[in-house]
DNA sequence: GCATAAAGTTAGACGTAGCTAACTTGTATC
DNA sequence: GATACAAGTTAGCTACGTCTAACTTTATGC
């Protein structure tokens, strides 16, 4: 086995690299992963409000069988995921009744409804039609920063 | 509990909807979420081969600890997540040695590392520091359809 | 107002993806 | 070549997110 930090072999001839090559330590990659991974684990709860925002608004209250049918997954899954976002004080519910939002779960609703809306628009903007710009803004729009979020904005609303 | 296809409620005076709402049936929504997850599923085995790729090249060989230190995960960790994609066919290993590439495993890391460095010169030609666009780019590689890709790689490298 | 259908819940299983603790193997050094 | 340390593995725990099957509650319709 080599030493725990081995060299780097030389491309070729030149010694140099592509353009596009990971210069970054070790360290500064695991943060990038760490943090798609803390990314992940609120996406869900983020997929959530926003639905159960928009079913309010739309008719009135949100059942979890309408989840269910929108989210593509079963009843006891909406359950148990339910059963998380009001553990962590995103969702209110009684026992066979409809879900309702905390304030802290309508926020985060219509911070991602508003993100969402960027995120499509600026998809159209570069030219994809817009059922494609939906699909590909749902797994997108969890991943991009606030700085990254301004410069879609700029570019989808600019003039 | 209202009928089971509930009336959309009429936004207040004129019944027009913000230019934004969701309007696919309830199906077609589902398929996107269970797009999503699919790409989730994809997601661990791409960011995995795209590096042992990347070490392999860099330094001749690819070491669960170098590969640790830089998803920022723990050796057993990774351990297992090597186990599922030599189960898949990515990868080959054997015991206490480093890991390797199948074909397959080989092809998918190189489609991954050109997908990852269109987004990252999208996001950079947007106008998005090379760092931020690195972080993103990492967690929005994997939901960016072959169309997107196609406009992304038009608008990073036109003249 | 009672029967039935629809909605919701509970129980239990499975795979993924992380962890710590303890053990085994390989390597490097003297 | 013995030993010590680094690397790798195994075992076992946890939480998430999905499922099916079975059960309970609510709503609907005659």
């Amino acid at each position: 086995m080599v030493s725990s930090v081995p060299m780097e072999q030389k491309t070729a001839a030149t010694g140099s690299q592509p353009d596009d090559i990971e210069t970054r330590p070790p360290e500064a990659r695991a943060e990038t992963f760490q943090a798609v991974r803390a990314a992940h684990s609120r996406e869900l709860a983020e997929d959530y409000v926003e639905l159960i925002a928009e079913l309010i608004t739309r008719f009135g209250e949100a059942r979890p069988v309408d989840i269910a049918a929108r989210m593509g997954v079963t009843a006891p899954t909406v359950a148990k995921t339910l059963d998380r976002l009001a553990r962590d004080g995103l969702v209110a519910r009684a026992r066979y009744r409809s879900v309702f939002l905390t304030m802290d779960g309508a926020a985060l609703a219509e911070a991602c409804r508003q993100r969402h809306e960027i995120v499509v628009r600026f998809l159209m903007r570069l030219g994809l039609d817009p059922e494609t710009a939906e699909k590909d803004a749902e797994g997108i729009e969890h991943h991009v920063s606030e700085r990254t979020l301004d410069l879609f904005r700029a570019f989808a609303y600019r003039t």
